[in-house]
DNA sequence: TCAATAGTTCCGAATTTCCGAACTAAGGAA
DNA sequence: TTCCTTAGTTCGGAAATTCGGAACTATTGA
C-alpha cells in the first residue's frame, strides 16, 4: 500500500517567478490564494465553492499542491484537516511588490476604465 | 488555399491578468518580452537564440502569438519582417506596477539573498 | 518570373490537465 | 479495539495543450 508523501515546501530562496506566475495564471487558484492572503478560510474544503461552480475534491487538492510547491502557501496538517497560510510576507521580501501587484490586477478585473 | 489570419490585438480594457501571467510564466517568452520592453531586437528571428538553445521557428511564432493575444506586445508587418513592440505604457496604466514587478522578479532570478 | 527571407499554419507526438473513483490518515464513538 | 466519519491524496484514463518539423503564405528584390 502507498503512503502519502510528506508535503513539500520550497525554501524561500528556491522560489522561482515562473512557478508563481504559472500558479496565479489560474483564476480558481487566484481566488483561493486571495482568501488565504486575506487570512480567511484556511482549510481546503472551506474554499470549495468560490466562483460559479463547486470545484471537485481532487482538483482542489491539486490547486493547493500547485500553490504550495510554487511557494505561495504553506500547508500543515492539523488533525483531520489542513491549515493553509499564504507566504506573503516572505515573498514580498524576495520579490518586492510582486504579489501585491498581481492581486491588485485581478481585483481590477472587468474592463473598467481607470477612474482618474 | 488558406490565407493568413490578420493579427489580433486585444483592446487595452479587454486584457485579462490571467493571460498576462500565463504568457509570462514561460522563461522563453519572458526573455523575448524583456528584450522588447528594453526596446531592442524587434523582429522575431532576431530573438531566436536567447538562452542555451535555438528556438524553432514555429515555437517562436507561437510565443509571439501568445504575447500578442495576451496584450503584452503589438506586432505589425513591415515588409517581409515583423515589428514588435511592448505595450508597457498602456499596461502600466491598466495594471499599475504589474509588469515592472514581474520583470524585476525575473531579474532577481537565482537564489540570491537580498542584499540589505 | 524566380529566388530568398520572414513568419504562419498544419498536424501528429508528447506532455499536461482534469476529475471520478479508490485510497490514506486522523479523530471520535461505542 | 473496531467501525464510522471527515479531510484530503493518489491513481488512472480521457480531454485539452504544447511542441516542433514540414509545408505553406506573403513580401521584397534580382
Amino acid at each position: 500500500m502507498k503512503f502519502m508523501r510528506p508535503l513539500f515546501h520550497p525554501a524561500i530562496e528556491d522560489i522561482r517567478p515562473e512557478a508563481i506566475l504559472y500558479a496565479l495564471s489560474d483564476p480558481e487558484r487566484v481566488a483561493i490564494f486571495t482568501q488565504l492572503a486575506a487570512g480567511c478560510g484556511v482549510t481546503c474544503s472551506a474554499l470549495a465553492d468560490l466562483g460559479e461552480r463547486t470545484i471537485p475534491k481532487s482538483s482542489l487538492s491539486n490547486h493547493f499542491k500547485v500553490l504550495r510547491e510554487s511557494g505561495l502557501i504553506r500547508s500543515e496538517r492539523q488533525g483531520v484537516e489542513m491549515r493553509n497560510q499564504s507566504r506573503c510576507a516572505e515573498l514580498d521580501e524576495r520579490f518586492p511588490g510582486l504579489i501585491e501587484a498581481i492581486l491588485t490586477a485581478y481585483r481590477q478585473r472587468p474592463g473598467q476604465p481607470k477612474a482618474d
